[in-house]
DNA sequence: AATTTATTACTAAAAGTTTCGTTAATTAAA
DNA sequence: TTTAATTAACGAAACTTTTAGTAATAAATT
């Protein structure tokens, strides 16, 4: 069923599902805690947020060596930036793609050379799929 | 005393900020639920939120009309826009300032020529704020 | 001055999030 | 087959956020 439209990860949950991206292959409950910086969460702690993910809809799993648990998310970082975004996009500029632009050069303080920089960067990587 | 560094709004507390940003000058309680769409939040809620607001230095009041007061932001939106995006750049970007312009143009499908277009609007914008 | 009204402060409950110990179930080992 | 080890599920405690009723208080009215 997974239905996950509109649904949003709370702080908690984002931190795993980061780890997941990371890893970039279906992994199991350790290998997420290995992953946590100290102090590390339980393990069972990951274990919760794999359930509450998977009833969200945000991870599935396959089954690995016995009983354990394989888990990979079913969306991927690029998808999940894409719903932030549009969501930051939506409160803080009124859904205008050129307030959006517009503040973001501001805030960088882009001049009109150092954007043409770097749309040559982003015309090159145009094609590659963004880091994740 | 109002040490608000590094302090994050709630979505609550942000919709509050917002009307209040919004209506752009001090007001009171009443002025701001007036403000909210159906269904209403209770006076004393949106109270509770003022009283939230002031101790975490977002809002301050002064005295309005009897025992009334009237509360103003400490900090505009445009610089809690920006503590957000930096937020969302290094979340989701890790801080890379060309990262985040790609993926805003891949995800707004902008061409060449619209963002051309869009600069024009920016720049008017930008060459203001440089003569200060 | 006493009473009513308006408004904030206080308190607390409901709802949501985070954390992890315990239990139950499955597999592996003896 | 019995026991031990592993693992996910469950339940609950601690904490945060949201909501609003009640109490306290200051001001306005009579």
């Amino acid at each position: 069923m997974t239905n996950h439209k509109n649904q949003t990860l709370t702080r908690a949950e984002l931190q795993v599902m980061e780890v997941l991206w990371s890893v970039g292959k279906a992994c199991d409950v350790h290998e997420v805690v290995e992953r946590y910086p100290e102090p590390r969460p339980a393990y069972t702690t990951i274990s919760t947020f794999m359930k509450i993910l998977s009833t969200k809809g945000f991870v599935d799993f396959k089954k690995g060596q016995g009983k354990q648990h394989l888990y990979f998310p079913l969306i991927s970082k690029t998808e999940y930036t894409s719903r932030v975004m549009h969501d930051v996009k939506n409160s803080f500029f009124g859904g205008s793609v050129s307030s959006f632009l517009s503040f973001f050069l501001k805030e960088e303080n882009l001049s009109r050379e150092e954007l043409e920089e770097l749309l040559l960067q982003v015309n090159g990587n145009k094609n590659e799929k963004m880091k994740e």
